[in-house]
DNA sequence: GACCAGGCCGCTA
DNA sequence: TAGCGGCATGGT
C-alpha cells in the first residue's frame, strides 16, 4: 500500500535504527514491528510503500502515525535553520521523530547506560526472540517485543542470563512489574505533562534525565523533549560553545535549548545525533 | 590495561 | 545548584 507523506521525508536506517534500534535492510525494503505486527516499508515516490500480512487497511494510520508522515515539518525545519542548524536540516530533514510504542522504548533506553547501540539492538533482540511472538513476511522472521506482564514473569534471573547485566535486569525486572500492574501506566503519561512525565519515570533508579527524555521523546509525543547525549553534547560544544557534562544533569543547558530550540527541541537534538553518529563513522 | 558506548547517583561546597 | 568521582558492563 502507498501512503503519501509531507515532504521531505526519506527513510534511512541510520534514523531508524537511532530511534527504534530493531529495524532491519534487506534487498532495499525495511523490515520492522509496529504496534505488533511486522511491516515492510521502502521509500516511494511523495511518500513509502508498506506491506504486511495483516490487513494493511486497518495498520494503515497505525504505520501514518508511528512514521509521522502526515506531520508538517516546514515548520521545525524553519526554526532549526533559524538556530543555526540549516546544514543539519539539508543533510538530515528526511528524518522524522518515530512515535514508538512506550514499553519497548523505555526497555531499550533503560539499558543504554555503558552500552552502544550495537549492544542494546542485540540484548533487546533477544529478549524478543527469546519471549516475542514470531511473525514472518517474505522470508524475514522477526519478533515482536514481550509483553510487560510478560516480562514480569519472566525474573531478573533470567534476564540477567540474556546479557543485561545485574543492574539492568533489576531494572527491567521493577518495570515490568510496574506497568503490568499499571503503577506505572505508561500509555496515560502521553497524556500528561512533559515534566510529570519525566518526573514518574525518574522514580525509578537507573532512570536518569537522559533515559527519561528519550522515552518522552521517543514514544509519548513530547517533542521538545531534549535528551543530551556524548554526541549531541559534542555537537553542542563545537557549534554554540556549549559546556557538556556527562550527567546531562545541567539545568542551564536545557534551560538554553527549551529557549534555542523551543517545542523543536527533539529535532534538533536528533539531528546533531546523526551527524555526532555519522562524524564517528557510524 | 585503557578507552569507549546515546549515564546515573551521591557527596560536597 | 554544579562539579566531581565512583560505579556500571561488555567490547575492542
Amino acid at each position: 500500500m502507498h501512503l503519501s507523506a509531507c515532504q521531505p521525508f526519506k527513510l534511512d536506517l541510520g534514523w531508524l535504527q537511532g530511534q527504534a534500534f530493531r529495524w532491519t535492510k534487506r534487498e532495499g525494503w525495511f523490515y520492522g514491528i509496529v504496534e505488533g505486527n511486522l511491516i515492510k516499508v521502502r521509500q516511494a515516490e511523495g511518500g513509502i510503500e508498506f506491506h504486511s500480512n495483516a490487513s494493511e487497511e486497518s495498520l494503515k494510520p497505525l504505520v501514518i502515525s508511528y512514521f509521522r508522515l502526515d506531520q508538517d515539518i516546514t515548520p521545525t525545519h524553519k526554526a532549526l535553520r533559524k538556530a543555526g542548524l540549516g546544514d543539519l536540516v539539508d543533510k538530515y530533514g528526511g528524518t522524522r521523530i518515530l512515535r514508538q510504542d512506550p514499553w519497548e522504548c523505555l526497555i531499550a533506553y533503560a539499558c543504554s547506560r555503558n552500552n552502544n547501540v550495537e549492544r542494546i539492538t542485540a540484548i533487546v533482540d533477544a529478549l524478543a526472540t527469546r519471549y516475542g511472538e514470531c511473525q514472518t513476511l517474505d522470508g524475514v522472521t522477526c519478533h515482536s517485543f514481550p509483553s510487560a506482564k510478560c516480562l514480569a514473569e519472566v525474573g531478573k534471573e533470567e534476564l540477567e542470563r540474556l546479557g543485561f547485566g545485574l543492574n539492568r535486569a533489576e531494572l527491567i525486572s521493577k518495570l515490568a512489574q510496574d506497568v503490568a500492574a499499571r503503577e506505572l501506566p505508561l500509555d496515560d503519561l502521553t497524556h500528561c505533562s512533559h515534566e510529570e512525565a519525566r518526573c514518574r519515570l525518574m522514580k525509578y533508579p537507573g532512570i536518569g534525565q537522559k533515559i527519561a527524555a528519550c522515552v518522552c521523546l521517543f514514544s509519548l509525543h513530547m517533542d521538545d523533549a531534549f535528551p543530551v547525549d556524548t554526541h549531541i553534547g559534542n555537537g553542542l560544544k563545537r557549534r554554540f560553545g556549549k559546556e557538556y557534562t556527562p550527567v546531562a544533569k545541567n539545568a542551564r543547558l536545557l534551560a538554553w535549548a527549551r529557549d534555542k530550540f523551543g517545542a523543536h527541541a527533539g529535532y534538533a537534538g536528533q539531528l546533531l545525533f546523526l551527524e555526532g553518529r555519522h562524524s564517528k563513522g557510524g
